[in-house]
DNA sequence: AGCACGCCGACT
DNA sequence: GTCGGCGTGCTC
């Protein structure tokens, strides 16, 4: 195996005399899968055009693709570079300043530049060219002799309806019959043809739509008297709420179908009457945004500021005033007042004559901030997130890059808002996972992204949550990261009453398979009785199984990892997800000897139904994925939780946002082992989180909350302390186990994914990889032992999507070598990988291994 | 990614 | 002999 070097391509350490024409040259990525930037001269009528942060058309090898130019140098190597051929935008897309940020995402995150500014800049520019197949007059001719040779049955891909690796004669007649489809990957076969002269592959550019979001509406149809029908009908009216549906619709100047379908019951079927009997009339028009409603129902944010937020606020103040880099852990229980401080410090910011990015972790939460701001700074704030469409999403940006905005609020993605002079970056609850990107792209983080572009920027970060995540927390106990408390709730409200209820000592036929405990269902009785509402809290939906000791409540752990094992039903056994290690299923429990081993698995919609039978009178809703999959269902759950209409709430994370609910006076939470037992050493953090933020729901109003939680572990830490709201003592558990087990923030960690069609292929791959990356680490002179590899092991979801999953983690003390040698065996990888069929993923600093 | 170049086995 | 398989290198 060799020792890798750097891979940098040395340019300039030619000695090249000096010209007095020294032209202006650019370094431009390219939207291909290559790491480096390439350099092109600059025709002279687009030398005022070639600036920083716009896409350039450019010749490579013997193509053409859309770069985006980072740079612009004057220097004498003009004549060895080819020109570029075209520069697209007027405008910037981006400053000097993210080009740095761009630079350093790349390397973190082991991600072509091109590749990862593509996914940053709004989606909607990047045109994707298709490419279709010709047949040639010699193709044509060729097709009609080829005899029906060599090959079985054809094989088109039924799917996709292209071909899949077929023979000559069944590509071609493919072509013949679909003129101008798309040809699939791989094309090798296409090529080959078309150098035989029989096809020529054509490139079409297929431009995304960009325009405005398009919703479809129903109105009143012209010449439809309201009135005449309404009288007409009297009341005979079929349907219960038909007059009701009639009266909304002729109102309103034309409703959003999808709203007022759902308002009814039996709404798509009033629709299709009215309309067919010329009454009402359905049309398209242009909305503003997310129009289903994820409305919430901001509470009003005072004015006045507690001394508690002075005191944050001045250190704040003092920072900002310095116009340097810093970073803030804001930790503030909910309630204490986070958002005044976030509006003090933007309003601050823009005092300054800088500009701010306000991240949060999802849609709703951005809707709900941006209302707040919008009031109070008008209208140079703007929103960016996924629920825009392409064009609004571009509106918005090119707004920012022109200067026309001061704060923009958004989520993951607004981290790269276009802004000239950032001076503050707010992450608001930065422990939330959803920043990190976990699907496709760049699988970047996006809060510590968040610092990094803050450094390059000179600008301040405010990292904000009631339940800092244990790397922010570590990084402002060790002095990375500046530390503000808020400990106190604004209105001094006492925080609810947590009981843990252990089901070890309920027994089965009492707990009805460990759902509802006795004591959990006569509080549920009490307070329906006192006409108070409940949330119960239950974090699975589906088929995950924990195997658990019904006798001590352990569930059985993997010897290298302490993690816990997955029972797999296909293989009848106990696995590692981290390191490979499997068992066969212990009939006995490996730490008390009983014989009591179960593996337990139920979700809400079995939840649901038994909190239906102990009470038969209450109104019960649902809400989690499932039941929310259609558009305004969420808002419509929770309208009704919120007017009490509802008196149970049954759900998953959905319920545990931040949602203000002052008549709960009780929460449930069924089963604090589900997140607990999860293969993750992140399993105790997210469970902490996750009750403190369910338990902050209970006793919002006037009367006190009351919590209870029912575990199979009534002793772990996660659960005692967030029964005791002491994070602080969470937080000094949890560190030191991580750092027993050198996991972060004591460690650093990357998983490669290596994924393919073939189950075989791609497991004799991951091995072969895996000993290719401990050959390149047995090389390794001394710090090969700073360095662990651990795998390849099956991915916990073997098998999605089609694709088999292996993965392999690599743990390192130090983030620099951990980078050294990642770069080096990435290299080793991919030449391995070639043209196997399995793909490779790299995930840094991963979150979910599944 | 996508393409050329170059080195080996099995066929007109 | 050559066609076409695949491992390797390269794209300003």
């Amino acid at each position: 195996m060799r020792f890798y070097g750097k891979g940098k391509t040395q340019r300039g350490n030619r000695f090249t005399p000096l010209t007095d024409q020294e032209k202006p040259y650019v370094d431009i990525a390219v939207t291909l899968p290559l790491k480096e930037t390439y350099s092109y001269g600059i025709p002279e009528h687009l030398i005022p055009l070639a600036e920083i942060g716009r896409r350039a058309r450019v010749p490579f090898r013997d193509r053409e693709v859309i770069g985006y130019i980072l740079e612009k140098k004057i220097g004498n190597q003009g004549d060895d570079l080819k020109d570029i051929l075209d520069v697209l935008d007027t405008e910037p897309l981006f400053s000097e300043n993210l080009v740095s940020l761009f630079r350093w995402m790349s390397d973190y995150y082991l991600y072509p530049l091109g590749r990862l500014i593509q996914s940053a800049l709004p989606g909607g520019l990047n045109v994707r060219p298709v490419k279709t197949g010709r047949l040639t007059d010699n193709g044509l001719s060729i097709l009609e002799n080829l005899p029906a040779l060599s090959l079985p049955a054809p094989s088109l891909s039924r799917r996709s309806k292209r071909p899949a690796r077929t023979d000559e004669r069944e590509l071609l007649q493919w072509v013949k019959t679909n003129p101008g489809k798309g040809l699939s990957s791989p094309l090798d076969l296409a090529y080959t043809l078309q150098r035989k002269g029989w096809l020529i592959i054509e490139e079409r550019g297929r431009k995304r739509e960009i325009g405005p979001l398009m919703r479809r509406f129903v109105r009143p149809k012209a010449g439809s008297d309201p009135a005449v029908i309404l009288d007409q009908e009297g009341e005979s009216f079929k349907a219960r709420d038909e007059r009701e549906f009639l009266e909304t619709v002729f109102d309103s100047d034309g409703i959003l179908l999808e709203s007022i379908s759902s308002r009814f019951d039996n709404g798509p079927y009033l629709i299709n009457k009215w309309v067919k009997n010329g009454v009402l009339e359905k049309y398209d028009a242009p909305v503003v945004r997310n129009p289903a409603g994820e409305i919430l129902f901001p509470s009003p944010i005072p004015s006045k500021l507690y001394a508690q937020q002075e005191k944050v606020l001045v250190e704040i103040r003092k920072s900002l005033k310095r116009k340097a880099f810093s970073t803030f852990l804001l930790y503030g229980v909910t309630g204490s007042g986070k958002t005044e401080i976030y509006y003090n410090a933007v309003e601050q910011t823009l005092r300054l004559g800088r500009q701010a990015i306000l991240m949060v972790p999802e849609i709703a939460l951005a809707v709900y901030m941006e209302g707040m701001f919008r009031s109070r700074l008008g209208d140079r704030v703007a929103v960016y997130h996924s629920g825009l469409s392409a064009g609004e999403r571009y509106d918005e940006w090119a707004r920012m890059a022109r200067g026309d905005v001061d704060l923009v609020i958004g989520a993951r993605s607004a981290l790269f808002s276009p802004f000239q002079k950032l001076g503050l970056i707010i992450v608001d609850e930065e422990h939330d996972v959803s920043y990190k990107q976990e699907e496709g792209g760049p699988r970047y983080q996006a809060r510590d992204a968040a610092v990094v572009r803050g450094k390059l920027e000179k600008a301040m970060v405010i990292l904000g949550s009631g339940t800092p995540s244990v790397q922010s927390f570590h990084h402002g106990a060790t002095g990375r990261y500046q530390l503000l408390s808020m400990p106190d709730r604004i209105e001094k409200r006492p925080l609810p009453e947590v009981e843990i209820v252990d089901m070890k000592t309920v027994s089965e036929e009492e707990g009805g398979n460990g759902i509802l405990s006795p004591i959990l269902k006569e509080a549920l009785k009490g307070n329906l009785a006192k006409g108070k509402q409940t949330l119960l809290f239950l974090n699975r939906r589906g088929f995950n199984r924990v195997y658990l000791c019904r006798s001590c409540g352990q569930a059985v752990k993997c010897k290298n990892c302490d993690l816990g094992l997955t029972y797999h039903f296909t293989t009848n056994r106990l696995a590692c997800h981290y390191c490979g290690f499997h068992s066969e299923v212990h009939k006995t429990c490996p730490s008390c000897g009983h014989a009591d081993m179960r593996a337990y698995g139920f979700g809400t919609e079995k939840l649901e139904q038994e909190v239906r039978e102990a009470l038969p009178d209450a109104r019960i809703a649902r809400m989690d994925r499932d039941s929310t999959r259609r558009k305004g269902q969420t808002f419509r759950i929770l309208k009704q939780f919120s007017d009490h209409e509802t008196d149970v709430l049954v759900g998953t994370q959905m319920i545990t946002k931040g949602y203000d609910f002052p008549n709960v006076t009780l929460v449930g939470v069924i089963a604090a082992d589900f997140s607990l037992g999860f293969p993750d050493f992140r399993a105790g953090e997210r469970t902490f989180q996750i009750l403190s933020q369910v338990t902050g729901r209970a006793g919002r109003g006037e009367d006190k909350g009351r919590v209870i939680v029912q575990t199979f572990n009534p002793e772990h830490y996660a659960i005692t302390s967030s029964k005791a709201h002491d994070y602080l003592m969470f937080f000094q558990k949890e560190t030191t186990l991580r750092e027993e087990l050198g996991y972060p923030p004591f460690s650093y960690l990357a998983c490669l994914r290596l994924q393919g069609n073939s189950s075989q292929n791609t497991a004799d791959m991951a091995q072969r990889v895996g000993k290719g990356i401990r050959g390149v680490l047995e090389q390794w002179p001394k710090r090969g032992k700073d360095v662990q590899v651990l795998g390849p092991a099956e991915a916990p979801l073997a098998k999605l999507r089609g694709k088999y999953r292996w993965q392999i983690l690599i743990k390192c003390k130090k983030t620099g070598l951990l980078h050294y040698f990642l770069k080096e065996i990435e290299v080793v990888t991919r030449r391995m990988l070639r043209r196997s069929g399995v793909g490779l993923i790299v995930d840094i600093d991963p979150y979910q291994m599944l």
